[in-house]
DNA sequence: CCCTGATTCGC
DNA sequence: GCGAATCAGG
């Protein structure tokens, strides 16, 4: 593969708003992300300084070559990138989305808010409940930075406690969560006979 | 161990 | 110019 206008487009295009290395390269296909940077690199555009405020890199949070390049004050531009991927979107129980590969590092989780689901003794299969309870034994209890794309991102707690963690078992591919905690957070849609109401 | 971006350097 | 290998860091 080379790099043709329309990848290194793309290129730009994923890279501004901030998505991974990786992520550029699982898209484009054909690449590594080494091959990515490399070209970021080339293009001069390691500075992401085109949308994402500074503190978009938490972790990823660079060292030196990086210079504090002081945005000149005349650019307010926190061109408000419409991002809806956030861990907390992932973790809600959404009716199934194609990528679960969305969170930048940077913002994510306002621990305190639309945080999901808990498996509220709803409608869900018993034996669905059964094997999540099972499952936050063996729980990895990972903490927000510890989570990846591989990690469940099934929140158990309360986020103003010490009491809160994320699963962090194996996800199952493509979606966010573990295999128990899928099982009720994506309901095939059944389970609601017709509550009378 | 997972992942991130940065750099180097032979091709 | 390219990108694997390597490095530095979370």
């Amino acid at each position: 593969m080379s790099w043709t206008d329309e990848r290194v487009e793309l290129l730009k295009k994923m890279w501004s708003e901030g998505q991974s290395a990786s992520q550029i390269a699982k898209e484009l296909g054909g690449v590594t992300r080494n091959a990515v940077i490399g070209k970021v690199h080339r293009l001069g555009l390691s500075n992401r300084t085109g949308a994402e405020p500074a503190a978009a890199e938490p972790a990823a949070a660079p060292t030196k070559s990086a210079e504090p390049k002081p945005k000149t004050p005349a650019e307010p531009a926190p061109a408000p990138e419409p991002e809806p991927a956030t861990a907390a979107a992932a973790a809600a129980p959404a009716p199934e989305t194609k990528s679960a590969a969305p969170a930048p590092r940077g913002k994510i989780v306002p621990a305190g808010q639309p945080l999901p689901p808990q498996p509220s003794a709803n409608e869900i299969s018993p034996e669905a409940l059964a094997k999540v309870s099972e499952v936050e034994k063996t729980a990895k209890r990972l903490s927000l930075m510890e989570l990846t794309e591989r990690t469940c991102k099934w929140p158990v707690g309360d986020p103003a406690t010490e009491e809160f963690w994320f699963c962090g078992l194996p996800v199952q591919q493509g979606k966010p969560y573990c295999e128990a905690h899928v099982g009720v957070a994506f309901q095939p849609m059944s389970s609601r006979r017709d509550r009378r109401r």
